[in-house]
DNA sequence: TTTAAATTTGTCAAAAAATGACAAGTCTTA
DNA sequence: TAAGACTTGTCATTTTTTGACAAATTTAAA
C-alpha cells in the first residue's frame, strides 16, 4: 500500500460510499477530525485501529502493520532520513533487540 | 555507531572523565534526568544537541544523524517493525517526497 | 568496615503535545 | 441558491513529556 494512512482510509470510505460524517460516527469521532485525518493534518488514533478493521472488514493484524509502516515512513520523511541513515537505525534497532536478549550462558539472577 | 543515544553519552562522558553532575550542569538538567538518558530511560532532548556537540567537539552534522538514527531505531523496536515492513516504511516515505514535489509539468498557482 | 561521591530510582508538578469538540468557512451539485 | 459534504481554525481537555527534588543504591577510597 503505497498510501499514507489518511489517503487509505479516504480510500476504503469511498469505496463503501461513506460520507465523513458517517464513518466519524461509526469511529466515534467528530467528522472534522476525520477530515483532517485522511488529510494526513493529524494522527489516526492507534486506539480505533480494530474498529476500522471491522468496519471495513479488513485483517486487523494486516492493518496495524499498514499503521505501523505509516508511522515510520512519517517519521523518515519529517527526519529527513536517507537510505543510509536509515541502515544505521535498522542496525541499531538490531542492537536495541540484543540487549532485551541477554545472553543465555549467563545465569539470571 | 551501534549504541543506543543514552550509551553514545556516557561513552562521552567517560572519556572526557566527567560525573553525571558536571556533565548535567553544562547540559544544564539535572543529573537525576542525565541518567536516566544515558539508562534510556528518557530521551535527550534534541534542543540540547548543539550543547552536546560543543561540549565534546563534535560535528554538529554527524551528531544529529545520530540522534535521528536512535530514534528511528527506537520506534522500529518499539514497533516490532521487521524488515519488509520497515521497507514497506521507506517506499511510503518516498511516496510522502512525491507529495510535496508536484510535477514539474503542472503550472503552480 | 566507614564514608563520601557517584549514580539510580521514584514521584510529582509544570510544560508541551495530542485530541475532541464546535463554529464557521469553502466547495460541490442538484 | 440551497443543502450536503468537506475543510479549516480555535480552544478546552486530556495525555505525554520534562524538570526538579528526595531518597535509595552502588562504588571506590581510606
Amino acid at each position: 500500500m503505497k498510501t499514507t494512512f489518511g489517503e487509505y482510509i479516504r480510500l476504503l470510505r469511498n469505496e463503501k460510499g461513506l460520507t465523513l460524517t458517517q464513518l466519524a460516527a461509526k469511529l466515534n469521532l467528530d467528522s472534522a477530525n476525520l477530515s483532517k485525518i485522511e488529510n494526513d493534518k493529524r494522527d489516526f488514533d492507534k486506539k480505533r485501529l480494530s474498529k476500522l478493521a471491522k468496519i471495513f472488514g479488513l485483517n486487523l493484524k494486516e492493518l496495524k502493520n499498514e499503521f505501523i509502516s505509516d508511522q515510520i515512513a512519517k517519521q523518515i520523511y519529517e527526519t529527513n532520513c536517507n537510505k543510509q541513515l536509515l541502515k544505521v537505525a535498522e542496525e541499531k534497532a538490531e542492537y536495541r533487540r540484543t540487549l532485551n536478549k541477554p545472553i543465555k550462558t549467563e545465569k539470571a539472577l
